[in-house]
This record gives structure tokens, C-alpha cells and sequence, in this order.
DNA sequence: GAGGAGATCGTCT
DNA sequence: GACGATCTCCTCT
């Protein structure tokens, strides 16, 4: 593996986020999700997304209109929309399409790269631990692992490092594409918009439990 | 390994 | 008061 090097990072553009959700969630496959500035960063490559598509999405949060939760849907692109479900945990996702429009992106599962040994310890994990998929894989687990809140992080911007938390372009060339039906969800839930590298083992369910139907739609080299 | 159930609380109706 | 874009633990096979 090719030692990772911050230095070498860009923050992706406000513009990448200012298009269809579906178009974003496939383009931030291969990209790294980055907490921090400076040292100390923690980081994770995005292996696996899910795409809402705004108000006409019915499993969309922003599917009933703007609300005080879900006000960030509605506001600019690449802004970090952070809700609490469950009563235990917290998701990420990122804004898309210009202000009016609600479409998002959710962060399933990352593949860990950098500060690892933190991530660990802000999951509550043991510091051997070798099981790394247990770490950020599942849109609870990564918001763990980095440690984002609602109250902290709600509306921040994801393209500009000195927020904390920021989306990073290496370079990387991330292979096989595949998409499938959302998980978790029960209105709207044949629609293919859930995301994820072919192969890669930090994704959380190779299939869907609604529907084992996958459909490769293009390679990355 | 698979499946079921409990935990836990913010948000919406 | 009901529900939920989940996770973890426990039991069963």
C-alpha cells in the first residue's frame, strides 16, 4: 500500500457538489473523507454512498419540505447535512444542487487510510484490533470515527479544510462501480441510487437485503 | 454466519 | 405517541 500523503491532497471544488445527486454520490466514490487540519488528520476513502434526490424522493428527509432539521438540504451545495437517528447515531451527508433544490449524498462506509489508531479509540474500540471493516463501515460507524456531532458539524462546508472536516481528492482511480436499492429504507426502495466500489471489502452489504439486483455501471482505471 | 430484538431519543404529526 | 437512511449483542443453526 502506498503510504498516504496529505501533502498531495485538494479539497474537491464547491462546483463538483452543484449537479445530481447521482452524478455527485458516483464521482465522491474514490475520493477521502478528512477530519482535521494541519497533523493529526484522520481520514477514509469513500467506498460506499446512498443518493436523495430532494423533494420528489419519497425516503428523502427533505421529501415534506424544509423543517429546523433538515433546513441545510435546502441551502448551497457541499454543506455537511447531520441528522441523529435511532436515538444512538449520528449520519453524514453532503448537500447537492443549487439552493431551493434538496438532493444529498449519505456517507455509508469509508475504507480507513489515515489515524487509524484514533478512530479506533473514538469507536470505543480495542487498539489491536485487526477487524478494520468494524470501523467505518455502516453510516453510523464513520460519524463515530471522526467524530461528528450535529451541534459541531451541521452546515459546515466540505470543501474547505479549515471547517475540520472536508472532502479530499488524491488522485485515486477507484475501479468498478455497482449500484443497488438503498438500504434501511421502506418508501422508494427500488430505486438503484445506493453506490459502492465492486469488491471492496469495507463496503457494508455486498447486496441489498430488499433486493440482491446489482448493476455495474462503469470502470474507473 | 444468520436472524432477531433491544437500546435510545430527536423529529414529525 | 409513533417512527426511524442503525448498531450491537445474543441466540440459534
Amino acid at each position: 500500500m502506498v503510504k498516504p500523503n496529505p501533502q498531495l491532497w485538494r479539497p474537491v471544488e464547491l462546483k463538483f457538489f452543484d449537479r445530481d445527486p447521482r452524478r455527485v454520490a458516483m464521482d465522491l466514490l474514490g475520493k477521502l473523507l478528512v477530519r482535521g487540519r494541519g497533523v493529526r488528520l484522520r481520514a477514509g476513502r469513500i467506498v460506499e454512498v446512498e443518493a436523495y434526490l430532494g423533494v420528489e424522493d419519497a425516503a428523502a428527509h427533505a421529501f415534506s419540505g424544509p423543517t429546523d432539521r433538515n433546513r441545510v438540504l435546502f441551502g448551497p451545495p457541499g454543506r455537511a447535512y447531520v441528522y441523529f437517528i435511532y436515538g444512538n447515531h449520528y449520519c453524514l451527508n453532503v448537500s447537492c444542487q443549487p439552493p431551493g433544490q434538496a438532493g444529498c449524498v449519505l456517507f455509508r462506509a469509508l475504507q480507513p487510510v489515515l489515524g487509524i489508531s484514533a478512530m479506533l479509540r473514538a469507536r470505543g474500540m480495542d487498539p489491536r484490533e485487526s477487524r478494520l471493516k468494524l470501523v467505518c463501515s455502516g453510516p453510523g460507524r464513520p460519524a463515530e470515527a471522526l467524530e461528528i456531532t450535529r451541534q459541531r458539524d451541521n452546515g459546515i462546508h466540505l470543501t474547505d479544510p479549515a471547517s475540520g472536516l472536508w472532502i479530499a481528492d488524491d488522485g485515486f482511480r477507484c475501479g468498478e462501480i455497482a449500484a443497488s436499492p438503498r438500504i434501511g429504507i421502506t418508501k422508494a426502495a427500488e430505486q438503484p441510487l445506493r453506490y459502492f466500489l465492486t469488491g471492496n471489502p469495507f463496503v457494508s452489504r455486498p447486496r441489498s437485503p430488499a433486493s440482491p439486483k446489482i448493476d455495474v455501471l462503469e470502470t474507473r482505471l
